[in-house]
DNA sequence: GCCAACGTTGGC
DNA sequence: GCCAACGTTGGC
């Protein structure tokens, strides 16, 4: 399958997956349901990820990765001094997941989600322009895929 | 910084 | 099980 995954470019950028150790880093933090389940149930390794930054000036597509690593239990969730620490998470049933990412490619341009919502009618339903939604990782069709990367 | 949308929590 | 309160996400 291909995905979208988002990250906050000052929390951890596709600069800083670039610069990791052969460029491949757990995506560790996803605190969602709906987002963990993707990674436990459909994600492989392998699957191409649309590297999506958020909040920040410019939000859009900016490069591409894929998946490295099946699911595994997140270590912060059991780290007291982590942000994503979850008391109510025990080791021997973790609670949270995540998978590691491995850097490919920059895009050739930012494709900025203003951008991404003009080409709204060809793109279909799309939980990136859907309303409010929050969805931190979500699967990409192949025909959506193509088509935002045929727009960079 | 604001705020709409949404998910989670906890009292009842 | 309902729902108000609260916290978070993320665009603008």
């Amino acid at each position: 399958m291909n995905w979208l995954m988002k990250s906050e470019p000052d929390a951890f950028s596709i600069d800083d997956l670039k610069a990791c150790k052969k460029g491949i880093e757990p995506w560790d933090g996803i605190r969602n349901y709906q987002a963990r389940n993707f990674m436990r149930d459909s994600m492989s390794v392998g699957d191409r990820v649309f590297f999506y930054h958020s909040n920040c000036k410019v939000p859009g597509i900016v490069g591409v990765m894929e998946v490295a690593s099946e699911a595994y239990p997140d270590p912060t969730q059991f780290d007291p001094k982590s942000k994503y620490f979850d008391e109510s998470s025990k080791p021997e049933e973790p609670r949270w997941l995540l998978v590691d990412v491995k850097y490919v490619r920059h895009t050739h341009r930012v494709i900025s989600l203003t951008e991404i919502k003009e080409h709204a009618d060809q793109l279909g339903d799309f939980p990136l322009i859907r309303k409010g939604n929050r969805l931190s990782i979500m699967p990409v069709t192949d025909q959506q895929w193509d088509y935002l990367l045929g727009l960079e």
